[in-house]
DNA sequence: CCACCAGAGCTC
DNA sequence: AGCTCTGGTGGC
C-alpha cells in the first residue's frame, strides 16, 4: 500500500504519514486518526521516505476521503507552504486562518465542488501608487480594474473595503464579492463561489488574501504599511507580505498603494511622492510650556498649551469639529516623566511599572515587585506625572468648558464598538461642530464630520513592546490625521511634544520620503528591520527557552534575552530560512507533550 | 444508574 | 492544539 504525506493542521511543522489502498487525489482532504481522536488533513504527496517498521512511529490508515479534487488551486498551496516557512508558524497554522473552520471539522465536512482549470503563466509586474487622498487611490484602483479580467483588492479594514465597494457600478457589484470579515455561513458561501471561479473579483479586508479565486490578473493592496495587516494572535503573519507572494505565484500585477510606504517597500522599490502638508496645516508646540494644573491627582501640569486652546476656539468658531487625541495604547496605568517622557521603571528588572490606582503605588508586571511613586525622574530630575489615563480624563472638563448648546464635547473611548446608528447620531450631534476627546480610533470621525482641527495631546506616546517601530507608528497616525476624510486641506494638525523638532517630526512637515531617509539611517546602524528580520519567540517553558537560545548560539546567532516577559526572547537574522532549520526540531509533533513555541517575525 | 464535567493523556 | 477517555460527583 502507498504512503502519503498528509498535512494535518496543528502547531507542528511536519506532515504526517498515513496509508490507504484507496486512490487519493492530491490536495484533497481526508479524515485521519490522530492520538485518540480524528482530524482533517490535506494529502500533500506520495511519501517515499518512510519504510514501515523502522520503529520511530506506527503508520495508521486514512479513515475516509472527503474531496475527489484538490481543495485549493496550486498557487494557494504554495502560498500556505511559503507563508508557514517565512513566518515560522507552520503551514498548518496558516491553514486554520485561511479556511472557514467548517472545512476543517471531520463531522460536517462536505466535498469541495469543482475540479480546477489549468493556469497559464505570464511575467509578473509591480506598480507603486502612493497618494494621500483615499479617493484618489480609489479612482486609480477603479481604472486598473477595468483593464483586469480577475482581481483581488485588499484593504486593512473592512470599513475601507466596503467604502470602495460602494463606488463600483451596479454591474461591477454583481460580479464582485465583498469578502465577509467574519466566519460563518456567509463566508462559506463566498468561499465556494470563489472556489468555482464565479466572481470576477474580490474586495475585502486582510483575510481575503486567502480567497481561492483563480487566474487572478491584478492584486491591489491599499494602505500597504498599515499595522492592521498583521494578525495579533497566533499565527502571526502579515497579509500584505502574503499578498505580494501570491501575486508572484499567480503572475499577477501587484499594486502597492497607500498614504505611506512601509520600510521594506520603501527600501526595495523606492516609490516616489512629493506630497507634504501645506505650511499652515501643521503646528508643533513644546509641551513643557503647558499650563500648571489645578486638577487633583495629577502631578503638576496638564498637557494643555495656549495653541491647543486657541486653535480649538478658532475651529469651533468656523462651525467645525475639533479632535483632542491621546493615544494611550500600551500606556494605561503607566506613569511617565513630565519632562523627558521616561516611564518609571522597576529597579530590579527594568520593566516599565504599572500604577495601581487604589493603592497609589507602582507594581512591576514582570517580577511583581512594588515601590512607591518616585517624586523625581531618575533620568532628568524632572517631575513625574501620574498616569496618562487620569491625564486624559482630567483634560475632559477643560474641553467641556469650551462647549456650547450646539457644539457639544464628547468623550469617545472606542469608536469601533459604536454601531451604525450610534455613528449617525454622533454625526448629527456634531453637525455644527464640537470637541471630541479620544484615542486614535476617533480619527475615523474625519470621514463623517467636518473636522477642522486635530490636536495630538501628547504625541511622544510610544508603543512599548516593539520600540523600534514606535516612531513609524506615531508618524503614520499623525500623517493620517492630516489627510483623512473631508476638507482635510483646511484642517490644522497640532503636535504637542516634549521633544519638539525630533527627527520623525520633520517627516510630518517634509513628507514620508524625509521620514524614511532619516529613520532608515538609524535602523541600518542598529541592524533592525527592514535590514534584518526581528524574531520574537515565546517559549512554553524556561527549559525550552534556554534550549533554543543555546541551539542558536551554537549556530552563530545572537539571541537577546531581557528576561522581561520571562518566556520571551528576541533575535535578529538576515534570512528567515537560516533560523528555520535551527528551530524546526522544536516544532516536531513528537514535542507536543512539552508544548510548542510561538514565533513572531517582524518584517518592517 | 446515568448524565455531566473537569482533568489526564495521547498524537505518522 | 484538539480530541477522547477517565473517573468523580450529583441529581433523581
Amino acid at each position: 500500500m502507498p504512503y502519503y504525506d498528509v498535512l494535518v493542521p496543528g502547531p507542528w511543522w511536519n506532515s504526517l504519514t498515513y496509508t490507504t489502498e484507496l486512490n487519493v487525489p492530491l490536495g484533497a482532504r481526508v479524515v485521519v486518526p490522530l492520538g485518540r481522536g480524528e482530524r482533517i488533513g490535506f494529502v500533500q504527496r506520495l511519501s517515499n521516505a518512510v519504510q514501515e517498521g523502522d520503529g520511530a512511529f506506527s503508520i495508521r490508515r486514512i479513515k475516509r476521503i472527503i474531496d475527489d479534487v484538490s481543495f485549493f488551486p496550486p498557487p494557494l498551496w504554495e502560498l500556505f507552504d511559503w507563508g508557514g516557512r517565512v513566518f515560522l508558524c507552520g503551514s498548518g497554522e496558516l491553514l486554520r486562518i485561511g479556511i472557514p473552520s467548517a472545512f476543517l471539522s471531520p463531522s460536517d465536512a462536505t466535498p469541495v465542488p469543482l475540479p480546477l482549470p489549468r493556469m497559464e503563466t505570464k511575467a509578473q509586474e509591480e506598480l507603486f501608487f502612493y497618494a494621500c487622498s483615499f479617493q484618489e487611490r480609489c479612482n486609480k484602483f477603479l481604472s486598473l480594474l477595468e483593464r483586469s479580467e480577475r482581481f483581488l483588492v485588499l484593504f486593512p479594514e473592512q470599513g475601507l473595503a466596503s467604502a470602495f465597494w460602494k463606488q463600483l457600478s451596479e454591474s461591477q457589484k454583481k460580479e464582485t464579492i465583498l469578502w465577509p470579515s467574519q466566519g460563518g455561513k456567509k463566508l462559506i458561501a463566498a468561499w465556494i463561489q470563489a472556489r468555482n471561479n464565479i466572481p470576477r473579483g474580490i474586495i475585502g479586508g486582510p483575510g481575503a488574501v486567502f480567497a481561492p479565486l483563480q487566474q487572478i490578473e491584478t492584486i491591489i493592496v491599499d494602505e500597504e504599511s498599515s499595522g492592521a495587516y498583521r494578525s495579533y494572535k497566533k499565527p502571526f503573519v502579515n497579509a500584505r507580505t502574503l499578498a505580494g507572494k501570491r501575486a508572484r505565484l499567480e503572475s499577477a500585477l501587484l499594486v502597492l498603494s497607500g498614504r505611506v510606504p512601509s520600510s521594506r517597500i520603501f527600501l526595495r522599490g523606492k516609490p516616489q511622492s512629493n506630497e507634504r502638508p501645506a505650511r499652515n496645516n501643521v503646528r508643533i508646540v513644546d509641551l513643557r510650556e503647558a499650563f500648571a494644573s489645578s486638577v487633583q491627582g495629577v502631578g503638576d501640569s496638564l498637557p494643555l498649551t495656549h495653541t491647543l486652546l486657541s486653535e480649538t476656539k478658532r475651529c469651533l468658531a468656523s462651525g467645525k469639529t475639533a479632535l483632542w487625541l491621546l493615544d494611550r495604547k500600551g500606556y494605561a496605568g503607566e506613569i511617565a516623566c513630565e519632562d523627558c517622557g521616561n516611564a518609571a521603571r522597576c529597579p530590579k528588572c527594568g520593566t516599565a511599572m504599572v500604577w495601581e490606582e487604589k493603592n497609589d503605588r507602582l507594581r512591576c508586571p514582570a517580577c511583581a515587585s512594588l515601590r512607591s511613586i518616585p517624586q523625581v525622574c531618575p533620568v532628568c530630575r524632572g517631575h513625574f506625572l501620574i498616569g496618562k489615563r487620569p491625564g486624559l480624563e482630567a483634560l475632559f472638563p477643560v474641553a467641556k468648558s469650551l462647549e456650547s448648546a450646539d457644539q457639544p464635547t464628547l468623550f469617545l473611548e472606542d469608536f469601533k464598538t459604536a454601531g451604525k446608528g450610534a455613528v449617525r447620531s454622533l454625526a448629527g450631534r456634531l453637525s455644527s461642530g464640537g470637541i471630541v476627546v479620544g484615542t486614535r480610533a476617533a480619527l475615523a470621525l474625519c470621514d463623517i464630520v467636518n473636522t477642522g482641527f486635530a490636536g495630538w495631546i501628547d504625541v511622544d506616546a510610544e508603543v512599548r513592546s516593539i520600540a523600534y517601530q514606535a516612531k513609524f507608528t506615531v508618524f503614520s497616525m499623525v500623517w493620517e490625521s492630516l489627510w483623512r476624510g473631508m476638507n482635510h486641506s483646511e484642517r490644522v494638525v497640532l503636535l504637542q511634544s516634549r521633544r519638539p523638532g525630533a527627527g520623525w517630526q520633520k517627516g510630518v512637515v517634509q513628507g514620508w520620503k524625509a521620514f524614511w531617509n532619516h529613520e532608515l539611517e538609524e535602523r541600518k546602524e542598529l541592524g533592525l528591520p527592514p535590514y534584518s528580520y526581528l524574531l520574537e519567540i515565546k517559549t512554553s517553558s524556561l527549559q525550552q527557552k534556554s534550549d533554543m537560545i543555546s541551539r542558536m548560539e551554537e549556530r552563530g546567532l545572537f539571541p537577546m534575552d531581557p528576561g522581561d516577559p520571562p518566556l520571551h526572547f528576541w533575535v535578529t537574522v538576515c534570512s528567515v530560512s537560516d533560523v528555520q532549520d535551527i528551530i524546526a526540531p522544536f516544532f516536531s509533533i513528537g514535542c507536543s507533550r512539552n508544548g510548542f513555541p510561538e514565533v513572531t517575525v517582524w518584517i518592517d
